[in-house]
DNA sequence: GTTTTTTGTGTCATATTTACACACCTGCAA
DNA sequence: TTGCAGGTGTGTAAATATGACACAAAAAAC
């Protein structure tokens, strides 16, 4: 460990943090990843023990290669989850002057997205817990604000990006996509209409998993298809919801 | 000045700055202020002497209420233009290791949009200079990325905010309007259809100016109706183009 | 076994978007 | 003075996109 006083400035300089926003779905609710605040190992967090708080942490000046980084290091590290730092997509920057009682800490706020299913089972017990979005308690510092802002960043991508593929499984039906859209975008759509929609961008192809479809209420298995969607993207274009 | 070395902390720290993308536009074209570095007065500034930068400046820890009164605060110093800083949008964080050769610094960009007819006049031609969005030479750091994507940030945010009428004067033109629109998005709009939809949206109010309209040579004189859009931001929409 | 829920599908009316032409005045040049 | 090029205003018709809507079939619930 480092000795007290070895870092020096000429001028002050802020802590910086990155924080992290990570959403799921489990096919009915928008989920997200919370840690509680004090059970970690590191000796400065001290302010908000035993709350709920979004992960993040310290960048480290000599190993972070950027913001990014700092968040998927410190979310391993606080919730046993790992992920690339590309997927880590910038909220932004919360730097009010008194928004951490300790000293003065600057944080970069992120999102990420994952695939409830595959992921769960990584998460940490211990540490982090998942909570439905509407039912998530109040939490440490500005992190409500942030958990806002972030869903409102989610809600705006939605229509630049393809989202709902990296919430759902690899193969997913055609009404849990539209679940996912209507909980993200806090709307309700025709069933008939956005089947429509979503067919005519053609980013969709059917899985034939040898389940034979007796009736239509077994629903039709999807998988997301990539390089139409990659096609249809350099075109410039804008999924319309 | 403080005393070398008088800050200490436990861990490192990195520096954060603000860094501000100033869009102006002189009805042909979007322009940009820029300085030359190197000719201020802070010692700490030895890196690309002589070169173009965008303007901004390291966080003040103590005073700075957050980085966008930073942003402000470095804009008046280093280029005399006075902006609230409420009137900076946050572009994002460039964080990278090695972005800054003489310490880790952090910095968060953002841009503002001026008129620029009422600006100029303010602006200090000894250090600022505006230059054609087009024809900006290449910028110290990763100040070209960070102006690259500010204007990404710009042509995506017109779609949601009223930018057109933050970089005209009070009283503008349709094909003043028009023009703009198309400097931001990189396309070329139908001139009749431009001015239906723009018409539809009921944003824009005819100026009586006493000037009379001989011919139609002469365009319309439009102000920006900022309570009818208001109400329209309110109801939920999205100005489409 | 009966009822309820879920899913798939297509058409028509309406709204929106796009394409497109002409008349008028200004400013400039012959 | 005349003529011409350039910039501006305006409306309509065709194509496209959107939004509303109903029924049949099987699974799931009771």
């Amino acid at each position: 460990m480092a000795k007290k006083g070895q870092y020096t400035y000429e001028y002050p300089h802020p802590a910086v943090t990155a924080d992290c926003v990570v959403f799921g779905y489990d096919g009915k609710e928008l989920k997200v990843l919370l840690i509680r605040r004090g059970l970690e190992k590191e000796a400065s967090t001290t302010a908000y023990v035993g709350e709920w708080a979004l992960p993040g942490g310290f960048l480290d000046v000599e190993k972070d290669r950027t913001v990014a980084h700092t968040a998927a290091r410190e979310l391993k590290e606080e919730t046993g989850l790992k992920l690339s730092y590309k997927e880590f997509k910038e909220v932004g920057t919360y730097s009010d002057i008194k928004r951490d009682p300790r000293e003065r800490v600057i944080t970069v706020a992120h999102y990420a997205l994952v695939k409830l299913s595959e992921v769960q089972a990584d998460t940490d017990a211990e540490k982090a817990e998942w909570f439905a979005f509407g039912d998530v308690p109040s939490l440490a510092f500005d992190h409500d604000k942030i958990l806002r802002d972030a869903f409102s960043r989610l809600k705006q991508n939605i229509h630049f990006e393809p989202v709902g593929f990296e919430l759902l499984p690899e193969v997913f039906t055609l009404p849990q996509l539209q679940n996912l859209y209507e909980s993200i975008l806090e709307v309700k759509f025709d069933r008939r209409n956005f089947a429509n929609k979503m067919k005519h961008y053609e980013i969709l192809s059917e899985v034939d998993d040898g389940t034979p479809r007796h009736g239509t209420r077994t629903p039709i298995k999807y998988r997301f298809d990539k390089e139409n969607y990659d096609r249809l993207k350099r075109s410039g274009f804008q999924l319309e919801f």
